[in-house]
DNA sequence: TATGTATACACCGTGTACACAAAATGGTAA
DNA sequence: TTACCATTTTGTGTACACGGTGTATACATA
C-alpha cells in the first residue's frame, strides 16, 4: 500500500523542462503508466512520492492528478490523496454496451465522411498494430489498437463523438490487455485470436475506404462482439467472474 | 475585454470555507456562471481577478479552471490564461448528431432498467421544469430540462452512457437557451413551443414508466428533432446562420 | 517631413516552488 | 474501546521566475 508508483519510469530526462510543460509532461507519463498497468488499479499515488520521483514541485503534480481524475483514470479522495481508478469487471457488460454504441456510430460516420488523410492515418495505425502482433507485445498491441480506433473516431469528423470514443478506448485499454495477453491452452489460441482481429480491422478499413457505411457499422459491431466474447472466455476460464483486477 | 467575470456573483458567503472545499466551490460557481451565460463565451478569465473576487488564493482557482477545461467549458491557453469556451454554432449539426445518438440510447435503456426511485426522480424534475415554464424563466427552464434528461441518464443504469449524456447536456445548455428564450412573432410562439416540450416530456416519462423501450427511443428522437428545428428556425429568423454567440 | 517597419524594453500574467495550516493516520496509554 | 498526541499528508497562501504582450524608440523608405 505504500509502494506507490514503484514501476513508473523515472524522470528520464533530468534537465529542467521549459516553463508550462511540467503538468502536461507528468500527465502523459502517468497516463501511460496507468493505461499500461505498470501502476496497478487501486494503487495509492502520494504527492510527495511523485514529487521526489519526477523532480518537479507539488503544484504541477496536483494539476496533473486533477486532469487524470477528469479522465476517470484516477480517483481523488478529499484530504486523502489520489489513487489509480480500480478496474471493476462487474460493470464490464455496461462498458461493452456503451462502447458498442459509440464504436458503431463512429465507424459508420467515418465511412461517410473520411477524407484521404484520414485513410492514411487509419492505415498507418493498422500497420503498426499488425507489426506489434508479430512481436507478440501486449503493450504495443493495446496501444496501437487504441490508435487505430481513435483514428477512425477522428475520421467521423464529429469531435463530440470522437472524444467520447477516445475516452471509452482509454478506459478500456486496461481491460483490452486481457484478450491481447491471455493465451488459452484451449482450442482457440492467442495467435488465432490475433489473426481474427487483424482480419476484422482490415474489413473495417476496407469499408471506410469504400464509403460503405452500413457494412462498416456491421463490422464494427462484430468487432465489439469479438472483444466481448474473448473477455468473457477469459473470465470463464479463470473461474472468477466478478473480481476486480488487482485489489 | 478586461471586465472578465463582471457578472459572476461575489463570494456571497464571505466566511472562510472548510479546507478542501474551495476548489469544488469555485468550480460549481464558475460552471453555473458559464452555463447560464452570465459570463460570456470567449470571455477572458484572469486568475488575479478571480482571486480578488472570490477571496481565495490562486491554487484553488487554477485547479477549478483545470476541471472546467476538462469539461470543455473553459479553454486554457499556455502562458496566456483561461477563457470561457466559445459556442461555435458551425458545429451545431455535429452536436445534434452526437446528442441524438446518446439521448436515444439512454432513454431506451432507462425504459428497460428503470426502478421506482428512478421514476420518482424523473417525475420530480419534470414537475420542476413545468413550473419553470409557467414562470417563463429561461434560466430555470434550461436547468430543469437538463436535470430531467440527466435523471433519465441515471435511470439507464449505465454510468458510461450517463456521464457522456450529462456532458453533452451541459455543453448544450448554452445553446438550449435559444429555444427557451426566443419568442418568435411568427405563427409558432414561445408558449406553443413550450407546450410541445411538456407534451413530449410526458410521453417520454410515460414510455419509461411503461417500460416501452422502442417507443421511448422514438419519442427521444422526436424530442431531439424538436430541439433541432427550433434552433434552426431561430437561426433562420435572425438571418445569420454562422456566427458565434457573443464573439 | 511623414509614414511604415523592426527592435528593445518594461510591464503583467502565468508556471513553479515552497512555506504554513488543517486534516487524517497511526500508535500509545488509560 | 476511547482519548490523546506525534507524524504524515493534503489544502492553501504566497514569492519569485519566465514568457508573452504592448509600447516606445530608432531606422528605413517614400
Amino acid at each position: 500500500m505504500k509502494n506507490a508508483a514503484q514501476d513508473i519510469p523515472g524522470k528520464g530526462n533530468n534537465a529542467r523542462r521549459a516553463k508550462g510543460t511540467n503538468t502536461a509532461w507528468l500527465y502523459e507519463k502517468l497516463r501511460r503508466a496507468i493505461l499500461s498497468l505498470s501502476v496497478q488499479p487501486g494503487e495509492n499515488l502520494e504527492e510527495k512520492e511523485l514529487v521526489e520521483r519526477f523532480g518537479i514541485s507539488r503544484t504541477p503534480v496536483r494539476e496533473a492528478l486533477i486532469r487524470l481524475a477528469s479522465d476517470g483514470l484516477v480517483v481523488l479522495l478529499p484530504n486523502r490523496g489520489a489513487r489509480v481508478a480500480a478496474v471493476d469487471l462487474s460493470d464490464f457488460p455496461r462498458y461493452v454496451e456503451a462502447y458498442d454504441l459509440i464504436q458503431r456510430a463512429a465507424t459508420r460516420l467515418a465511412a461517410v465522411r473520411r477524407e484521404e488523410d484520414d485513410l492514411v492515418k487509419i492505415k498507418a495505425a493498422q500497420g503498426r498494430f499488425e507489426k506489434a502482433t508479430v512481436k507478440h507485445d501486449p503493450l504495443e498491441m493495446t496501444e496501437y489498437n487504441r490508435d487505430y480506433h481513435a483514428a477512425i473516431g477522428d475520421a467521423s469528423r464529429n469531435h463530440y463523438l470522437a472524444s467520447q470514443y477516445k475516452n471509452l478506448l482509454d478506459q478500456g485499454m486496461r481491460i483490452l490487455r486481457i484478450p491481447f495477453a491471455y493465451d488459452p491452452s484451449s482450442d482457440d489460441g492467442l495467435g488465432n485470436h490475433l489473426s481474427k482481429i487483424i482480419v476484422e480491422h482490415r474489413s473495417i478499413t476496407q469499408c471506410i475506404e469504400n464509403k460503405d457505411a452500413a457494412k462498416a457499422e456491421r463490422c464494427a459491431h462484430d468487432h465489439t462482439k469479438l472483444f466481448q466474447s474473448r473477455c468473457l472466455q477469459y473470465l470463464q476460464d479463470i473461474g472468477t467472474a466478478d473480481v476486480e483486477i488487482a485489489r
